[in-house]
DNA sequence: ATTAGCACTCGATGAGTGAGAGTGCTATTA
DNA sequence: TAATAGCACTCTCACTCATCGAGTGCTAAT
């Protein structure tokens, strides 16, 4: 593409980016200086809307930028927004708070980073599948009561009560912690299969309900975690003119509220370090006038989970990009350290 | 009131929940056949509004209730909704689901109010001033982190992961564990103070910043809980047709967002068994055009906790305050058995 | 190749209008 | 004396119409 048109398609979107308005020729020759009069750059807005790049909402309104307008800017225009050292202070002290619950620890990335963006924030909790058990123990609350606290390598930490029918005696109880620490202990957790338990429990003649429990407690452990998903700021959608229609609105929200969707949607960002989705380009129907950054990071090289922003396809991506590169980074380098020792 | 000026407000008031939409005279003679003319009713109509019952959003609209009408309106006229079998049935499963984790379980009340009434739902975690702390145990992850858990007599299980400067040995630990169980167990939480705690440790010479720690996590764990807030069905407030102004819904959503508000609003209730809440009633600001229906549980004849709803001044006071009595009354009965042997 | 000029298009705005809903008042009726 | 019928009045809502202005596309001139 000529320097010219790229610098009006350039000059459309940060416009539109910024006010939400179609963009005039006029508008552009004014604000972006480009040396040209207007009817000159009405002949290349011709151009590009020919080309697919830019839209008309009707004759005789500005510009806007189509999905393919902003896929061309994301991918060959757009220059990354230097962040200022408060927000990056902001980031570093949010990572690096002493959370070694991983949830909480979701949640105020979530917050973090929709204050930051004015957007919502996605999250999809570090995959499980890599990660091994490192320690499981049982609490004996009352005869009938068990406590199950189960730490994985990740750092995560998880509990659940469970009930019996008959009475169990501490005796037993420590029997079947050794029995559950040696031979799940160091194994991944993916690899804790129902299966495995069962036969794990069955060598020693456990009481039924008992059995079934446990192992019903110890799948959830091991699948509920895979799937959690954490948003942010969903409110922050309110102040986007595009969503100030209410039924607009309600499909998003809706969209938002269910987890396999949005989970869908991290996991559509494939394992590039950060992938930019936009607008036509979302797999989630009803996602389809939104555009998406997501970032990935990773512990050992391998990807660890998924953070997301997700706006209106009027997205400022010059300073989401930036941001999202830099925290998915931070995050990067500070996972590991809330399993190791500190110091 | 002469009883055909209540039946008139009755049935203005019971229109205007339904529809939403200013009420007139005809429609109240047509519909609610109270056996005269439309003319007849326009004179109460107009009694009515000089008593301030109802108001007229202008000349030549039908009538409105006005926050006193309801009031009149829930105090004197209104019947309460019998209950379909199925809802409580659903009431019920939700109820006796094993979850002996009371956030899971304040949040699936909460979802259950939410879809039942399609207005918001309102919970804060029974209050744990007067419950005891059942047991505590310290589980080693490493040299560096412990693990430390504590259950609470109404079935309130935390964990928080604590760091220490220095290693500490299995034997330290133990020590500590039988010390805190000693000296904690069977005491009311809101007796654990940090003065308390404070002198046990120095007792035990521990190091600095592990007593330090200690004390910091256990004061979280006994406040934290005091002011957890639960909501569910927060987006149906979108279907309300009061709230489809923008702003409005961004006034309401940033008040449900402060958790500090919500509580007020529930602790405003006091400790009936069930409050209304209507309109200018509301003790915090922003909530002015919301009512709220407040029920508390209790147990051993205690208040354990509030659960609310939370929905437009044209809230179905009939249905939503038969609804949440049943379920206060459940939960009353339901939550004890969650501590004792069942069977 | 660029630009100035100009006619044209289309949405937004605001005034004007008629229909409809609902009231309040008054005279009449039971 | 209470209830009612009738009627004028008020106010909103929806619709139409004219106007305005932003912005374009085209053409002719530079």
């Amino acid at each position: 593409m000529e320097e010219r048109k790229k610098q009006v398609l350039n000059a459309i979107i940060t416009d539109y980016i910024v006010n939400a308005e179609p963009v005039g020729s006029r508008a552009v020759a004014k604000k972006y200086d480009l040396g040209v009069s207007p009817a000159t750059i009405r002949n290349e807005m011709s151009d590009l809307e020919e080309e697919g790049y830019i839209e008309q909402p009707h004759t005789s309104a500005g510009r806007v930028p189509s999905a393919k307008g902003y896929r061309y800017y994301v991918d060959n225009l757009m220059e990354r927004e230097v962040l200022n050292p408060a927000q990056l202070m902001q980031v570093k002290e949010v990572l690096a708070a002493e959370t070694s619950e991983i949830d909480e620890f979701m949640r105020s990335c979530c917050n973090m980073i929709s204050a930051l963006t004015n957007y919502t924030a996605l999250a999809a909790i570090p995959e499980q599948s890599r990660s091994t058990l490192s320690n499981i123990q049982l609490v004996q609350v009352n005869a009938y009561q068990v406590l199950v606290i189960m730490l994985a390598s990740t750092g995560i930490i998880r509990h659940k009560m469970i009930e019996v029918d008959a009475p169990i005696t501490e005796d037993e109880l420590s029997h079947i912690e050794q029995m559950l620490r040696q031979n799940l202990i160091g194994k991944e957790i993916k690899h804790i299969s129902y299966e495995l338990l069962r036969d794990l429990l069955a060598d020693y003649h456990l009481r039924e309900r008992m059995a079934k429990q446990a192992l019903n407690m110890l799948e959830h452990l091991t699948n509920d975690e895979e799937h959690k998903i954490f948003t942010g700021g969903v409110m922050n959608m309110l102040s986007q003119p595009e969503f100030h229609d209410i039924e607009k609105l309600k499909n998003m929200f809706s969209l938002i509220e269910e987890e396999a969707k949005i989970e869908e949607l991290l996991n559509s960002a494939g394992s590039d370090r950060l992938t930019v989705t936009i607008g036509g380009e979302m797999p989630v129907e009803g996602a389809k006038d939104c555009s998406m950054v997501v970032a990935n990071y990773f512990v050992n090289g391998q990807k660890a989970g998924s953070i997301g922003v997700l706006g209106p396809t009027r997205l400022n991506y010059g300073r989401t990009v930036s941001l999202m590169e830099f925290i998915a980074e931070e995050l990067s380098s500070a996972l590991p350290d809330n399993n190791k020792n500190k110091k």
